[in-house]
Parts: C-alpha cells; structure tokens; sequence
RNA sequence: GGGGAGGUGGCGGAGCGGUCAAUCGCAGCAGACUGUAAAUCUGCCGCCCUAGCGGCUACGGAGGUUCGAACCCUCCCCUCCCCA
C-alpha cells in the first residue's frame, strides 16, 4: 500500500509507538529491524506534548526524526481502556487526563483536527470501542453513535482537506473508518454498510481482543473482511498474538498493530519458533543457548540466554531494548513469512488455472518457487 | 572500666500479653499481558501434607511468671553507640 511517507509491503505489522516512540527502540533499531509503519496516539501526544507544539515543529515525522509512514489512533481505544476516567456522550468523550486531572473533550472533529495537526500518514476516526460482554442493545448503540461519529468525522477530514493551502504538514493524510458492532453479526453487517458508505479511504475492523473468545474473534474478522473492498488495506485493530496475525491474514487482514511483542518483551517475554520464553525462569540462569537458535535478530545472535535473564533480573534497561529486538523481529519476519505464503498460494492458484487453460503443457515436476 | 541501645523469617525492618507462622519493603519463585496510564500487574514465599479457620517447629540461649509469651521477669551469650 502507498503511503503520503512511502509504501508498505502488506499484511503489514506495525509496531506501537504511543507517544512518538517504539518503547525501548530508537528508530535506527526500527529501520534495521525494517519497520515500515509505526503508531502514535492522539490522544496521548495530544496530552503531552500537544499537537500545537508538533504541528509548530514541523509535525510529527519532523518532531520524532522519523521520515516512514505513521499510522495515528484517534483515542477510540482510550474510550475503553480508560473507561474509568472518561465519560461518553454524544458530542464525544469528555477524559480526565491521567497526567494531571484535567478534564478534556474529545470529538470526532477534535481528533480529526488533531491528527491533521500531528501530520500522521493515516487518521483514524474516533470510534468507541465497546467492552466484552456488551448486550446486544448497548453494542447497538455504540455503533450507532460510532457510525455518527464516523460521518462527523469525515465531515471534518474532508472539510480540513478543502483548505488551500493545507494548512498542515501532511496534504497527503489518509482517513480510515472502523468497524465496530462487538460480536454481534448483524451488528458488524450494518456497521460495515453504513461505514462503506460513508465513504474513506480504507477501513479498520475495532473492538476485538477486547476479552472475546478466540472462534469469536476470528469469525467477526472473516466476516466482516469479507464484506470490506478488496482494493484497500483492511486493518485489524489492535490484533495479535503470532497465531492470531496468520489466522487473521489468512482471513483478509492486510495490516496488525499490537502491543504484545514489545510490551511483553519489557516483562520478559520472548515470542520464539519454539513458542513462548519466559526469560527470568531460573531454568535459564545458566543456559549459553540465544534465545532462539534458528533466529538470527540482533539479540539472537550475539547474546545468551543465561546474559539476558542476568540484564532482566538486574533491572538493565538494556534487557527491555535486546528482548524487544527480539520481538519485533519475530513478529516482522513472521509477516514476510505470511507475505511469501500468499505469493506462493496466488502462483499455485494462477498455475492450476493455466493448467486447466493450456492443457497441453508437459507433465508436472515438483513444483517450485 | 562507666553509660546507653539492641538481637524477629535470605536481607532490611514492624510487632511489645491472646485474633502472630508473625504488617511492610527488598531479594527469590511462578504466572498474566492483544488500536500501551504497563521496564506493569497478580499469586506464592518457615517445614510437612489429604493444602486446610490442618499438623509441626519457631522471634539470640536457658529458665520462670501466666489459662495464654516474639511481647513480662531472671541469668547467660552476642552486636552496636557514647564516655573514659
């Protein structure tokens, strides 16, 4: 996919950098490790430092040094995680910020016009992400009020858009919508029709791993991906787990972001081809192997694991920099992984039909890449 | 030599007659984490087990007072501080 900062192979992960940064990475770990797309949130950078003071510096890739695609959430999902400070209503949500107690009010206009302001390459709408278990009248309406939110929101975007000159640093900023509708299918259906409608330049699906069970999570997925165009990135929000990023993939997802591989990588916690490590066991204290032999990250290469649960349990900040390394290398090749495995199927998929087409062509040798 | 303070679970340190196997912190052990209020949070942490308002041994040592002692008394051992 194309991108106002340059292109992004797709399925794509994006690592998350809530306020401007990877935590524990610089950007140089971020190119060598070869991120495409980070995240930022506006509702975070809207707090601190404030989206005047990065719309005066140049925007946000000139204010954090980083010139690649950047992906801003709107808040949406502050809606729900910081259910407790906030309070919805329909002109938005009003937050007390968990820095000082202040009280704000996030629109969808409000989030539009910060993220215009932040320069990011795509906006999302603000949406509100409904807990699990939600009863099917209060998911309703959430996504109705969602879906108002959605048609302000790109009221606002294209209205910003129509200002000559652009008044901020990114003319090139793209808006995606966001499914929502909690596990309800017809829900999800309508969501995706009236979103649709609405009209953006792609669409997210919000509102899963929120405590759903895995065949739930993975069936609204199938079925709302199936309904969203197929000429336009479809973005799971907030999605996953290694195993969630091929099950979701294999069902039409082109673009992840998630928490997990850096957050857990802090708290110790390697994603492996061995599956989970837990690095401050004590079984490890005195193992020379890396943390995964058949991987060949920084960190694998260099350290071993009896060295890195030595920096966790010193509490070295280099421990959070070489696990998230880590990380985030399983994660990425684990996308080029799924890249090359939909090549491949497309190939065989073109090569069965052409067998059926040009039936005369010579008896089959195995069949290579 | 004189005066004073104190010895509690791996460490630090509460407790000062019963509800104390003993607050809390650290260390240790294990687990959780899905659009990041997270380098965070949760559980376990004397020994035994059928894991429980269970059994056993415990608050420097030995006696004692008491229905009952980590807490009170006596003696002993050992630390630390001040003055000579």
């Amino acid at each position: 996919m194309r991108t106002a900062h340059g292109v992004i192979d797709t399925p794509a992960f994006m690592p998350v950098g809530t306020q401007g940064a990877v935590k524990a990475m610089t950007h140089r770990d971020l190119d060598a490790l070869g991120v495409q797309i980070i995240l930022a949130n506006t509702y975070h950078l809207y707090l601190r430092p404030g989206a005047d003071r990065i719309a005066r510096l140049g925007g946000l890739h000139s204010f954090i040094g980083w010139d690649k695609p950047v992906l801003t959430d709107s808040g949406g999902y502050q809606v729900f995680s910081l259910a407790a400070r906030r309070t919805v209503h329909e002109e938005g949500a009003t937050f007390r910020s968990h820095l000082d107690g202040s009280e704000h009010l996030l629109t969808p206009e409000s989030a539009v016009d910060i993220q215009a302001r932040l320069g990011s390459d795509i906006s999302m709408v603000l949406d509100e992400c409904v807990e699990y278990p939600a009863t099917y009248e209060r998911a309703r309406e959430s996504l109705e009020r969602t879906l108002r939110w959605a048609r302000r929101g790109r009221d606002r975007f294209l209205a910003l858009k129509q200002e000559a000159p652009y008044p901020f640093s990114n003319p090139g900023q793209a808006q995606f919508g966001i499914i929502q509708g909690g596990t309800f299918p017809d829900l999800r259906r309508a969501s995706v029709e009236e979103t649709l409608s609405i009209g953006f330049e792609a669409f997210a699906i919000g509102g899963l791993a929120v405590g759903e069970s895995l065949p739930e999570m993975y069936g609204v997925t199938e079925s709302t991906a199936s309904r969203l165009p197929v000429d336009r990135p479809r973005y799971l929000m907030g999605v996953g787990t290694p195993v969630d990023l091929i099950e979701c993939a294999a069902r039409g997802i082109d673009m992840f972001d998630c928490v997990l591989p850096t957050r857990n990588a802090r708290n110790g916690q390697l994603f492996t081809s061995e599956g989970r490590l837990n690095i401050k066991n004590a079984e490890f204290a005195d193992d020379p192997r890396p943390p995964d032999p058949s991987c060949s990250c920084y960190t694998c290469r260099h350290f071993s694991r009896a060295y890195l649960r030595h920096l966790f349990q010193a509490g070295e900040m280099t421990a959070a920099t070489l696990n998230t390394l880590h990380n985030l290398h399983f994660y990425l090749d684990t996308m080029s992984r799924i890249r090359e495995a939909i090549v491949f199927a497309q190939l065989e998929e073109l090569r069965q039909r052409f067998r059926r087409i040009f039936p005369a062509q010579p008896a089959d040798s195995a069949f290579r890449r």
